[in-house]
RNA sequence: GCCCCGUUCGUCUAGUGGCCUAGGACGCCGCCCUCUCACGGCGGUAACAGGGGUUCAAAUCCCCUACGGGGUACCA
């Protein structure tokens, strides 16, 4: 599989990592570079893919940067855990993260897992490297001393070569702030003793790491440690090409709430609300959490920025996974749907693209949505309503089984990602029986094309279509209401089955789109079907006569 | 500014000197099907950033320009 220039990672059993710095949620890219670094290490566990002859092994290492002291948090690791579970990327090394099942406490004999752990390794080091006269001390910091030019090798990006002049002396011990025991290392200088000591093979992480890599491959050479093999993978970005970023969902929430003139702020128990709501107002913040409650109260899509954010719209982890690999690589064939396991059987870090790519939505979209449309009836029935649990707290939604099962093959079809059938089937919940309904309650280009249109016809078709429906057993069953209809449609001569599907639509949902008539109709129930369709009958009454 | 990296349909990409009148996927457009929406079926639109070389032959190799991304932090 390997072509003949497939650089080579150092001859030792295969060890990749995913380490990211706890500063906030698993952004989407990272979620990728995740993925491409447990892959590899799958592969080298299965003995398949281009290093397959060359090495064992295969150990994927979850790593806490968090030498930023102040940015880190512990609530930022177990959710970057937890995102990373979710997609099924489960590692075979990490650190303790509470609350977080199957990694309570720490695996793996490589550790300690987080930088902020380790800091008498990195001291070990500084020491030798001081010892070898790499290094040399400025105000309070510790600063290598680069003397040669360096040329290194990427396994996407090929050969770099940076000449000396063009690399600063790079602090690699921060200034020791008040009441640490033990100065800190920056990411360059911890990054290189991390991977080192862990025994990397594969240094696999995002383009804007590349200028860096210099700096990474000359600390190797004075450490006398071996070099990994270097995989950079470009970025993705927004459709117009700029970063994705948590600040795309203040945008949207900004833009979204300006349009609706700042209504006024939607009631939450979320902490301190009005205080980071204000400071959102003032653009003081650019709180993502406030934006999405905003975007959410709105009626408004959360713009998608980290893989959480993919769970709550409902895409399949999997589906997600598949996306992700296809930015920046493919197979070569035409054949673009694919599992895990494929994955692993052909990925190749070599052919991975050089230019970033922009971030497509449209196509995630239709893969979930075909992905959806394949699954059995029964498999989405279980992960439609796992999905919902949640949304419905503790008392759960007191549905039956059988409705259950009836409104999720109703919109299995129609389903794009599990939050559709959610916001397509508003029309289901209770009306507010406290207010009569009137006209601003329906769809007008509805009502005047199904029901007020041909002197009422459609309003004339509703009352026989009621007429039938009241005759039906209480259970409503779907296929009794679809024969009664089409029986309805022969004895009254009409045009076709949309001649009383339509009028009905308009009535019980106030619109013109829905599920199968039947279906819908079922989902709605017999006393609650009849109690609208004579709302509506009443409302457009006066209208009808006034027009003949 | 300096340094590194990149540039094929709107988007993701195939392409490693002749198989390219450039292939696939998503989107978009049209038609058919149809109780609405969606699905499905059929058809269509659309790209090698620009300019110089090298070669019998270039999307593929070299140079320049333009544009884009990244680095240049005691952030990662």
């Amino acid at each position: 599989m390997a072509s003949p220039d497939t650089p080579l990672p150092p001859d030792r059993p295969v060890v990749t990592r995913f380490a990211p710095s706890p500063t906030g949620n698993l952004h989407i890219g990272g979620a990728r570079t995740a993925l491409y670094a447990w892959v590899v290490a799958q592969q080298a566990k299965r003995r398949v893919g281009p290093f397959k002859d060359h090495t064992g092994g295969g150990r994927f290492i979850l790593r806490f940067e968090d030498t930023d002291r102040a940015r880190s948090s512990s609530a930022s690791e177990k959710q970057i855990a937890e995102s990373m579970l979710w997609l099924g990327l489960d590692w075979d090394e990490g650190p303790a993260i509470p609350g977080v099942p199957g990694h309570e406490t720490a695996t793996g004999d490589r550790g300690p897992y987080r930088q902020s752990e380790r800091l008498p390794l990195y001291h070990e080091q500084l020491d030798r490297l001081r010892a070898a006269g790499h290094v040399y001390d400025d105000d309070g910091a510790v600063r290598f001393r680069v003397t040669q030019d360096v040329t290194f090798v990427d396994a996407v990006y090929g050969t770099v070569t940076v000449k000396a002049d063009d690399i600063e002396d790079f602090v690699i011990m921060k200034r020791k702030a008040e009441g640490d025991d033990l100065a800190y290392p920056t990411f360059h200088f911890a990054v290189v003793v991390d991977d080192a000591l862990m025994e990397v093979t594969h240094v696999i992480r995002g383009v804007e790491h590349l200028s860096n890599t210099p700096k990474h491959a000359a600390l190797y050479d004075a450490l006398g440690f071996e070099r990994p093999l270097w995989c950079h993978t470009p970025s993705i970005t927004n459709p117009d090409g700029s970063k994705m970023s948590k600040r795309d969902k203040a945008k949207a929430a900004r833009k979204a709430a300006k349009e609706k003139g700042w209504p006024a702020p939607p009631i939450t128990n979320v902490e301190g609300f009005h205080e980071r709501w204000q400071a959102f107002q003032d653009k003081e913040s650019d709180d993502a959490g406030i934006a999405s409650i905003v975007l959410g109260s709105l009626g408004c899509d959360v713009p998608e920025i980290d893989t959480s954010d993919f769970k709550s719209t409902g895409y399949l982890p999997d589906v997600l996974l598949n996306y992700l690999s296809l930015l920046g690589w493919n197979p070569g064939g035409d054949l673009e749907r694919f599992d895990l396991d494929h994955l692993i059987d052909v990925f190749e870090l070599s052919s991975v693209n050089k230019a970033n790519s922009k971030f497509d939505r449209d196509k995630l979209i239709e893969f979930n949505r075909l992905a959806i449309a394949e699954m059995s009836p029964d498999q989405f029935n279980e992960a439609f309503w796992s999905f919902c649990d949640p949304r419905y707290g503790n008392d759960g939604l007191e549905w039956s089984d059988s409705k259950k099962r009836i409104f999720s093959s109703a919109y299995q079809e129609r389903a794009r990602v599990f939050s559709d059938p959610v916001k397509a089937s508003g029309f289901l919940d209770p009306p507010d029986y406290e207010a009569p309904p009137s006209e601003k309650h329906y769809d007008t280009k509805a009502v005047k094309k199904w029901l007020l249109k041909n002197d009422a016809q459609g309003l004339a078709d509703l009352a026989k279509a009621r007429e039938t429906l009241a005759g039906l057993d209480d259970d409503f069953a779907p296929e009794a209401i679809e024969a009664a209809l089409g029986q309805c449609v022969a004895d009254h001569g009409m045009k076709n089955l949309g001649s009383v599907a339509q009028p009905l639509r308009v009535a019980v949902s106030g619109a013109a789109v829905t599920p199968p008539i039947h279906l819908t109709l079922h989902l709605i129930g017999k006393a609650e079907t009849l109690r609208r369709i004579d709302a509506c009958l009443r409302v457009f009454k006066g209208e009808a006569e006034a027009s003949s």
